[in-house]
Order: C-alpha cells, then structure tokens, then sequence
DNA sequence: GTGATTGTTACCCATTCGACTAAGTATATA
DNA sequence: TATATACTTAGTCGAATGGGTAACAATCAC
C-alpha cells in the first residue's frame, strides 16, 4: 500500500541533480549503458556511478549487468508519483481559486503575476 | 527567456523534504502565517524559518511582513514547471513504447512489473 | 594469455543541509 | 509602560552530498 511519503523525499531529491534528470531524459529514448549515459559528462567514472546510485534507490531506474556492461533503463512508475503529488496540490489549489472567484469578481486582483 | 534548468534544481530539491511538501499543501487551501504553519511540527522556530527561507527561494510561494506577522501563500508556477518537466520526460517514454509495439507484439515482455 | 574495456570498491575532501540554542527586534495588548 | 507575541539573526554541530583519486575486478578481443 502507498507509502509515497518516504519515496516522495528520494524521487524529488533525485530529480534534483541536472545530472540525473540528464540520464531520466536519455533514458526515456531507450535503455543505454554506463560509459554511453556517462559520456556527455566531464565527470570521473565513480562520481557518475554515485546518481546512478541515486536513481536507482529512488526507484526511476533499473539496470542489470551482462558481461561487463551494466545496462541501464527507465522505470516511469516514480516519475508519475512524483507528478500525481504536484497535480493535486495544484488541483487544491485551482480548486480553492475557483471558490474564491465565485464569491467575488475582483479583489482588487492585483495578479499573482509570478 | 526560460532558464527553467537552474530552477528546477532548486524547485526538486525543495519538494525533497516532507515538511517543505506538507507545507506547500497547507497553503494550497488559503494563506497562513508562520506560527500557523509551524504548529504542526516539533521544531524549533528558526528551524523552521529555513524551510520557509528554502520554499521561498524556489519560486513555490511568496510571503509578505505586516505588523509582526509573516503571512505565506502559495506562488504555482514553479510546481507547474516541476510538473512540465515531468510530463516531458513520461510522455516521450510512452511515445517510444508506443513505436516498439507496433514493431512487435510482445518481446517475451517480461514486464516491467515495478 | 596480454591488453584494452567496463565497471567497482575504498577512501578523501569541501560544501551544503537540517536541526539546535541563545539572544535580539519589533509589534500588539493589557 | 510592561509584557507577551511573532519572528529574526547569529552561530554551532553532525550527517549527507557531490566531487575526486587510486587501485582492483572481471570481461572481451586479439
């Protein structure tokens, strides 16, 4: 049963890192390895390793070595998490917009412009 | 013109702590002021401040002295922006699937069970 | 079987994070 | 005016983060 709040804290801090949300972004055009998601980066192997590290725990990817070369690949289930923890704040709080703006037509509205 | 790739550090990396997310959903049903989002915590004070400090910096809400007291509200683009990010990512994910499977019914599609 | 590839393990290091206390400021309220 | 309320500032502390090197497997390719 949905214990999202705990995973909720290792997503969000995965997606934290441009690194990592680099690898999410390569992943999602398909499994890769190591070296091939590494490769972009100017970064020793073993700081690469760690985000993998990280995905990995926060449960947006997998992978699984075959021969030498560990192969990574997407797993979207945390990523929707993720987004279905947003969509409802932002559903609360449209929702309360909503209500608000039934009562009055303008208070004074000076906009929320960021 | 959109540099959403350094916000969006900020943006996951404040997301990344429960008392951060809880409250952001407090404040998705009306503004509050400090004391008022502390209470639930067992935390001291400036503790707290932090979170506010972490959550304010990251674009997610605003909030404005009067008097003595320190009202919050939320500020939804940058979940919005969060949410964006996301839903890039699973959408091209969803799109690839799509093409593998009108090239083969099954791949012995052991599936992708979590 | 030598040598290049592809990770992996084991550490180190500086910085940031998240919590704390102690003490200070500024406004209400009695 | 005195006191309580609502933050605010400043500084400490241990743990986690994000990077690095060095050395060690374990394949694969010749």
């Amino acid at each position: 049963m949905g214990n999202n709040h705990e995973n909720l804290n290792t997503v969000f801090q995965a997606l934290a890192d441009p690194t990592r949300r680099a690898v999410i972004q390569h992943l999602t055009s398909g499994p890769a390895s190591i070296t091939e998601l590494a490769k972009p980066f100017e970064m020793a192997l073993p700081s690469f390793m760690k985000h993998i590290g990280v995905l990995e725990d926060a449960g947006l990817i997998r992978s699984k070595k075959i021969g030498r070369v560990r192969t990574c690949e997407i797993k979207p289930k945390q990523l929707t998490a993720a987004e279905t923890w947003i969509n409802k704040q932002t559903a609360q709080w449209e929702g309360r917009m909503a209500r608000m703006a039934s009562f009055v037509e303008a208070l004074g509205a000076e906009g929320q412009d960021d």
